[in-house]
RNA sequence: GGCCCCGUAGCUCAGGGGAUAGAGCGACCGCCUCCUAAGCGGUAGGUCUCAGGUUCGAAUCCUGACGGGGCCGCCA
């Protein structure tokens, strides 16, 4: 139940009424027509500015437009108060009965806030996808909150979601993993490692060398390179996804897919792909431009295989093969993205470190090419997190080994905070990351705010049936709204009504930090509607001795907690039932 | 030099064609004999970086400056 979209095809029917009455003339677009709620709640529930955008096409006076709807919404029930302000706005006043249903509808419908705007639509989320070298940091649970949350909010407004992570396992970083936890096995067999510039150096590697001392012996020891590498760096490979998977759990993050990159060699996907793109005429041998302004000192022209990625947007052509005749990261990339078209996907979504910006037009340039313009790419670019400590700037270094990982944020802080947190912002905003605060647990963090709201709820319940009035579901869902008519109380009601056309608003632009907003504006009116009752006990959710007007005002609280429970499943965050 | 993102209250940020631009923090003044004060109410604080343009209407869209960040051919 949208209330927006009702009232929105109710403006439509009048207008089209008019139409047939000849008080508008035929032929009229009304996409531009839009009922939403008014910044100013002295307006009252919702406006619409048909009038103004239809006043030019149809060559009328706004306001002459505006009254003429006005009095035929007026006849519709639902409508308790239309009138005609300032340059063409039309204000509605919605009569009580409609928000005493959106909170029946909030506490009934199962799915109260979901929405068919998906249609079923295949989409994939690819998300993390970071390099196996190593545990998750804190920049990468920015990347996997964000990715998480979106795929939750798309399933909810009725996509078919993948989550997806590409293993980059096939490029020389797994060589470097390979090099540095074989430095970690010959420690391990008693000889001093040989950490050399390059290598990873971090501790994560030790247990590594200690399980290919197990699995090895001694064996592999006093050999060349050539000879251990690959068993090396598969091992060590399958070591750092099983670290990357626990992190991922330890956050809540379940991944539908872990795609290879590296079981796209030898396979021919890749050469399939660029086979592909080779057909439509965008792979040709060439010697790209240098960059200009600022040329690279070691600047030669080469010759390469040259994806045409200009004829789909790009501002360049971009290389596939090395002069040496060897893929690009870029053709394995052009491959898994062909792999994901050809699953049947309606829509891609990558989901990126705001590092990756200089790679989203090719990669769309590509997706537009391999599906014929089929399928779109959304690319998110998730911004840098900025770590503060005792609030100074902290600087993480994987060489140095003084990165924070995921694991050590989610094991002070808790998944709970560390979620909420990054979601507080806009995935293209940087965010601050201040180690203290967050581990302080401080009252200033919203994810408390939110979850405290929801607890209280809980306790009303709890304290009711105490009091010997009854306030478990069924008795809420069947109680007389009737009796919850306060506007302060009806307030409440209206940010309820709002969730459904949120989870539109936040689907359409992929963007989950929206839930996070609305849940703590509506944990806001839901701690004002509580205080209301220190100075006006008549607002007070328990009103001893009337168990019906009980039910009714615990019921819209409860829609409340419904609703904060809903959205902050999407975020990934647990509801308190107590902040004890 | 080119491309991408950002510029809104003292600070951190929402809002991304609609009316008098919002929140948190910080400051100031109030509210617990009463459902959890991890809460609430109020006051103060703004040329929405600037200049043009589109529009009935621009913080929002377009162009260009200025400022901050990121990226820019055989790393992934």
């Amino acid at each position: 139940m949208n209330i927006f979209s009702e009232i929105r095809l109710l403006v439509i029917d009048c207008l089209d009424a008019m139409v047939a009455e000849g008080a508008l003339p035929p032929g009229l677009a009304f996409d531009q027509v839009a009922v939403e709620p008014p910044r100013d709640a002295a307006h009252g529930d919702m406006a619409t500015n048909a009038a103004m955008v239809l006043a030019k096409p149809a060559g009328q006076n706004p306001r002459a437009i505006a009254d003429a709807l006005a009095a035929r919404l007026a006849a519709d029930p639902r409508i308790e108060l239309a009138e005609v302000a300032g340059p063409g706005f039309l204000n509605l006043r919605l009569a009580a009965p409609v928000w005493q249903a959106v909170v029946r509808a909030a506490l009934t419908d199962a799915g109260f806030g979901r929405s068919q705007l998906g249609q079923g639509q295949k989409v994939n989320v690819e998300f993390v996808s970071a390099n196996p070298t190593g545990p998750m940091h804190v920049g990468h649970t920015r990347g996997a909150v964000f990715g998480d949350a979106l795929a939750s909010l798309l399933a909810f407004a009725g996509y078919d979601v993948t989550r997806e992570y590409y293993i980059n396992d096939g490029g020389a970083q797994v060589d470097v993993l390979a090099r540095s936890a074989y430095e970690r096995y010959r420690e391990a067999n008693g000889l001093s490692p040989e950490i050399a510039e390059g290598l990873y150096p971090g501790d994560y590697l030790v247990p590594v060398g200690a399980a290919l001392k197990a699995r090895y012996g001694d064996s592999l020891l006093e050999r060349p390179e050539a000879d251990w590498l690959e068993d090396v760096r598969e091992f060590a490979t399958e070591q750092m996804m099983a670290l990357i998977r626990a992190d991922l759990a330890l956050l809540g993050v379940e991944m539908d897919v872990f795609s290879s990159e590296k079981a796209l060699y030898g396979t021919g996907k890749i050469e399939a792909a660029i086979a592909t793109l080779r057909e439509q005429g965008l792979i040709y041998e060439g010697v790209l431009e240098p960059p200009k302004g600022k040329t690279p000192e070691d600047w030669e022209p080469r010759q390469q295989t040259l994806f045409r990625s200009t004829a789909h947007g790009d501002d360049v052509d971009r290389p596939v093969q090395k002069s040496d005749g060897s893929w690009t990261y870029f053709a394995p990339d052009i491959a898994y993205h062909f792999d994901k078209i050809s699953r049947g996907f309606d829509l891609l979504i990558d989901v990126f470190g705001a590092d990756h910006g200089g790679y989203v037009k090719r990669m769309k340039a590509a997706v537009s090419a391999l599906s014929g313009g089929r399928v779109p790419l959304d690319v998110k670019l998730c911004q840098l997190v900025k770590l503060y400590k005792n609030g100074e700037p902290f600087k993480m270094s994987k060489r140095a080994g003084t990165f924070v990982t995921l694991r050590d944020v989610v094991e002070q802080a808790g998944a709970d905070v560390t979620r909420f947190h990054m979601l507080t912002r806009k995935n293209d905003a940087p965010l601050d990351f201040d180690f203290d605060k967050v581990l302080e647990q401080s009252k200033d963090n919203p994810v408390f705010y939110v979850q405290y709201a929801h607890a209280r709820v809980c306790s009303v319940q709890r304290r009711a049936a105490e009091a010997g009035i009854a306030a478990d579901d069924a008795t809420l869902r069947a109680a007389d709204l009737a009796l919850i008519g306060h506007p302060a109380e009806l307030a409440l009601a209206r940010k309820i009504a709002e969730w459904p056309r949120l989870i539109e608003i936040a689907a359409r632009g992929n963007e989950p930090h929206r839930i996070a907003f609305y849940l703590y504006e509506l944990a806001s009116d839901l701690h004002g509607l509580w205080n209301r009752g220190n100075d006006d006990t008549s607002l007070r959710f328990i009103q001893e001795g009337d168990a019906a007007t009980s039910a009714a005002k615990i019921a819209l609280i409860r829609a409340a907690a419904v609703v904060i429970s809903a959205g902050l499943g999407i975020l990934g965050v647990t509801p308190a039932q107590e902040m004890r």
